[in-house]
DNA sequence: CTGAAAGCGCTTACAG
DNA sequence: CTGAAAGCGCTTACAG
């Protein structure tokens, strides 16, 4: 079925039906209800391909992430289709981690093609950060990325979260408990030190505290509870504030097999507020960190992008938010 | 740049550098290997939109999908897009949480629309098991079912895991510990009992063991919480099997705020394996599935479907694997 | 406001 | 093995 045979069964001519599929204004009122009501009792669906190459555009775009198995990530791409869904957009996913170094570029050469349509990448990590460098000049791209790159490398419209305020806002609050110090386990970050660890720090010269070294975890729990190992081991270690929540399971896990109590003797501070965080043993501590709305940004920012005309919609995504649980308190006496 | 820009470089027509790009045998090997060059060279791409308008083919599909954040569809989702994006298949996602159900017709019918591609349904729930109804004839679907489902409703290709095999070990290992009998906390299913269900009560059954009212579990750890303190208040129950990880995190926070220690007065016994499962408080004993496993396989299916004619690769899905940790051990005397 | 024409970049028989 | 022709189903100026 195509535009000719709604055209035929309304009684207009093809073009006709093409301006009443693309809202185009200079249809008499009429007319368009007629079309409209055929279209609909045919069940016609334009040929995505054939409007996509007479019009040059495709309503379609793809997200490069790192690992859609890790909540943060997963909650963005939740956030970005909905609002590409909605918005009659397209999404295609391709999943970096299983893209071999060698065939980065072409692989994001492939989906980055024009016709295949825009590009998002969440380039939080080393490999989203590559494919966001790889992309090809000419080709629509916005990101997801930390505050603090914001402006380097690829300079490309972005979106973020306060992850330095945040994590600013954990740290002092286990400072007023009374902690002398907080420790740090943090989430990989290409430029050494990520936001997180940033607002961290920041919050540890306000207070005029020491600043520990802080320690290299990675995404997992089991990175968590290798440098979870290591804390335990220090009597010193009063407070954790840690990069995510896995690595926060992680150094509890360590924690309880040492037989330090949390939180009478380590309080430990999770990032992001996975669904679980609130079950685990004992509930975490952790800051809220709204993905869904991030990825909803981040699609209204491609919008943008996309057509210049389109109203700008105001951010949406929600602040931080600390969610104090039970893994947090005082430290001993 | 076009096919015919290919052809000027490389000194031959442009229809040749069409069968050079699609493979077609009859080519001279010499001007497949300078054509070939010259597409390097050039960073040549063939217009997505532009093949699939004249081929009546597109190399994409699109994944139906409840919820990305949850462990299970996450995974599966990966191993269908590694398993497409080698085989140059784009991979787009639909999430059906966020259709409202009076749009989800239209929105199937629209991702389902035969120029955008074929579809993968992960009708695991309600939500795929109507997205699966709503596709409309004529377009190439396959799905990922509960076994018991497999032939029901929509027949259409399937795969599946071993879900009731590995209730039933799971079951049988709680009973050979010495449990009188085994409870269990069920995922949502559309038919009532779930395959995991299933392979619970036959395992029981096989004991000759009293088979107590399974608890409706949702997804959720909260939902697992909540069966969890009805378990807790009932001081006969000495073993648990949930219907996923995320339950049995409910059930073990459940279980400790009644202060019933887990493995020695009760025993929880998760599904899935999630990556965090190691790592809870007692850590999880729990059946591993392979997803990744299973999306490759269902790519594999729809390779099948699409082209009869490529050799059938058989399931590569490794089987569901009992993993024992903390979390279960024999009954109290 | 609506129709006729050209063209988007490919693929696919059809000749040669 | 390779070239010329038609056509996939739309959109987009251009007339009227």
């Amino acid at each position: 079925m195509s535009i000719r045979d709604v055209a035929r069964a309304a009684g207009v001519s093809y073009q006709t039906v093409s301006r009443v599929i693309n809202g185009h204004p200079r249809v008499r009122e009429s007319t368009r209800a007629r079309v409209e009501a055929t279209i609909r009792d045919l069940g016609f669906q334009p040929n995505r391909a054939a409007r996509a190459l007479a019009s040059g555009q495709t309503r379609a775009l793809t997200v490069l992430v790192r690992d859609t198995t890790l909540y943060g990530y997963a909650a963005t791409l939740q956030g970005i289709e909905e609002a590409a869904r909605a918005d009659g957009f397209a999404v295609g996913v391709c999943v970096l981690d299983t893209v071999a170094p060698d065939e980065l570029a072409a692989t994001v050469a492939r989906v980055g093609d024009p016709t295949a349509g825009a590009l998002i990448v969440i380039a939080w990590d080393r490999a989203g950060i590559r494919a966001l460098r790889a992309v090809p000049p000419g080709v629509a791209v916005v990101a997801a990325v930390e505050a603090s790159m914001a402006e380097e490398s690829r300079p490309c419209p972005a979106v973020w979260l306060d992850d330095a305020t945040a994590a600013l806002t954990a740290t002092r609050y286990l400072l007023e408990l009374g902690h002398r110090t907080v420790h740090h386990v943090a989430i990989p970050s290409p430029t050494g030190r990520s936001d997180r660890m940033h607002g961290w720090r920041q919050a540890l010269r306000e207070a005029r505290v020491r600043t520990p070294t802080p320690l290299e975890g990675g995404w997992t729990p089991r990175s968590g509870y290798e440098a979870g190992r290591a804390l335990a081991a220090d009597p010193d270690v009063t407070a954790v504030l840690c990069g995510n929540d896995d690595l926060a399971l992680g150094v509890l896990h360590a924690m309880r097999e040492a037989g330090r109590k949390v939180p009478d003797e380590v309080s430990v501070v999770g990032f992001d507020d996975v669904p679980q965080a609130a079950f685990y043993a004992p509930a975490l501590t952790t800051v809220r960190q709204d993905f869904v709305g991030l990825g909803r940004d981040c699609f209204t920012l491609l919008r943008g992008v996309l057509d210049p005309l389109t109203e700008k919609a105001s951010p949406q995504a929600a602040r931080p938010e600390l969610i104090v649980r039970e893994s947090s308190g005082p430290p001993p006496r």
